[in-house]
DNA sequence: GTTAGCACTCTCCCATCGAGAGTGCTAATC
DNA sequence: GATTAGCACTCTCGATGGGAGAGTGCTAAC
């Protein structure tokens, strides 16, 4: 099911019309405005024919066209070519990025921002992540009489943190030895090993020693821990919002913020980039939206997720050439961070 | 300037009316609903009083009245009695905050959710911290080669976390021996105490105390770290943003998260709860809204405050009662929690 | 001081109408 | 057979113009 060629070159003005002006592009206008050698009737046939297939609609009769998810899902995949960004914008937006401190998830913060205002939608980036959490350091610190403070330092600077009641007061002195133990016993280990641990332990060491592992656990089961969401406002300027009405819709959508739910952060293909067009999300509420999700990471190293969120009416070449740009921005930082972290041993 | 027992009574009706349906209310209307024993024309009279003075206004001629921020004020002084909250109002939000786990961000951020949903407007609650932070631990973990993680424990189970760029390579052990020299040396000090102090220490030691008194200092000097803001959806689901217009205008303001600079946490009253209505406002943009701030904490101890946010238009003294059981409450966890840390030795 | 009465004013909702843009079909043309 | 000119038809959108309804402000009477 491939377009003709003139359909196909006639599918894509009306995309790009009809994500340039949102309103519905009739036939008549079209051709004058690209000049197409043929008459508006040649082109409302081919249009009729385009409806036939699916790939573009009316709103009611005697308005112009627009495109579908079908349509825009054709010229994703067959039409559209990606172009490299200009120079320029590749350098504005390696030099917003660069003003990020050494706090992770300031990084990630500022890569959800900057990528929202790159492409003028909203962004996600979730913070990046190993497949298997590996624990570097315990520390344990004495708060009040029976409760402690557990901090875990995880491979990749990650850090957890968990208070601790104990069944008896427990000096600092003897926190500290005991932490010591442990760090000896488990450094290095993932929270399976744990689990499988011969190791002789006090009831004491065991109670800790079963908080680090549950914290381990949750951490490597959950989708991404935590991500960050910017941009809405450029989603909501949009026209397609006049109303108010969807952009209160918009907002309940989104301020349950399991974003992860509404990406499918789980569905995207190793090296490349997934895009969803409206119906094709899974939840109901987005059948307007587009989603485009890139991963980026380290091989065998940290990986996240960073995502666009828009209407289906979205520039999907720049939008996906911006993301594919950030992500690869983003690899190549983690690289030179944590780059070459010795792999612990197993 | 305090108005006659019955125009104080008409500017109470005026305002619940008004509260209640976001539309004008006129002389006729309020006669009949609340049975007044005067005619319109009288009340009519009064009224024109009323706006003579300021505390009312009028759309355009021949709509009803509305009450000013002057109105609101004078309601909010003189007029309005704060009522206890029903007792199963109480069980219910005493039930949702006792899901809340260890973590104390998760404490302040379900704080929001739940005091947002109370009150149905936008809650802000920020992280309650100390006036002064004093060291409590420091941990070094080796990253890779330079890098460091350096974690700290600060009084109240506050942790911060900060990468570190050594001059040279240096082991994990070394590493040990340098924090519990440290620990030995800073244990329970302030900012203030680390600048002043004489200690003899290596030039890789003095680099981590410099880092530690930043860290420190930063947390000191900013007004409040981290605040959770929730239920903006309350807010834009009221009828005042039909319009869409608005909805986008108020996003714009609270996407650009400083809320502290919105919201005056600095200026509240030690004791006591803070309303600001509209254009009382510092920001311009905020001429539409009110803020009713509380703190919260112990005396002396960890202080935090919250805050709701809204149109003027507002249930006041439901708002304020359930806010200031809201505060009290939180401040009664707190207690429960940190009470009775032992005071560092200065 | 209070009230009935009344003219007046605005908004809001509807219906109407014409302009504009666009379609779909037919018949003629290349 | 593809293309096109022509035309009737459809639908939206904005302007226009009444009512209906709610409310005000004023005056004169109670």
């Amino acid at each position: 099911m491939t377009l003709t060629e003139r359909r196909s070159r006639l599918l894509s003005l009306i995309i790009a019309e009809y994500v340039d002006t949102a309103t519905p592009v009739g036939s008549d206008s079209i051709v004058r405005k690209y000049e197409l050698p043929f008459s508006s009737a040649t082109i409302r046939n081919e249009m009729a024919r385009l409806e036939e297939e699916g790939y573009i609609s009316h709103p009611h009769t005697s308005a112009g066209r627009m495109p579908s998810d079908k349509g825009y899902r054709y010229y994703v995949e067959a039409l559209m070519q990606e172009r490299d960004l200009p120079r320029e914008l590749k350098e504005t937006i390696r030099h917003q990025f660069h003003q990020a401190g050494r706090d992770e998830d300031e990084w990630v913060h500022l890569a959800a921002a900057v990528l929202a205002r790159a492409v003028q939608n909203a962004a996600v980036v979730t913070v990046p992540r190993t497949a298997e959490s590996r624990l570097k350091r315990i520390e344990l610190v004495g708060i009040q009489e029976t409760a402690v403070l557990l901090v875990m330092v995880l491979h990749q600077a990650r850090l957890k943190q968990q208070v601790l009641i104990f069944p008896e007061a427990v000096e600092q002195d003897q926190l500290t030895t005991m932490s010591n133990r442990l760090n000896e016993l488990f450094s290095g280990l993932a929270a399976s090993d744990l689990a499988r641990s011969q190791a002789q332990l006090t009831q004491l060491e065991w109670h800790v020693v079963n908080a680090v592992r549950e914290i381990m656990e949750a951490a490597d089961r959950g989708g991404y821990d935590e991500s960050y969401l910017e941009g809405v406002r450029n989603v909501l300027r949009k026209p397609e919002f006049a109303s108010g009405e969807k952009a209160v819709e918009l907002l309940e959508m989104l301020e349950q913020r399991n974003l992860t739910r509404l990406i499918p952060f789980r569905q995207i293909s190793r090296d490349g980039i997934t895009v969803r067009i409206g119906a094709e999300n899974d939840e109901d509420a987005m059948r307007d939206y587009s989603v485009i999700v890139s991963p980026y990471g380290l091989p065998g190293g940290v990986t996240g997720a960073m995502a666009v969120v828009g209407p289906t009416r979205m520039r999907y070449p720049e939008t996906i050439s911006t993301l594919r740009f950030m992500a690869d921005l983003m690899s190549e930082m983690l690289g030179a961070h944590y780059g070459d972290e010795p792999e612990a041993h197993p």
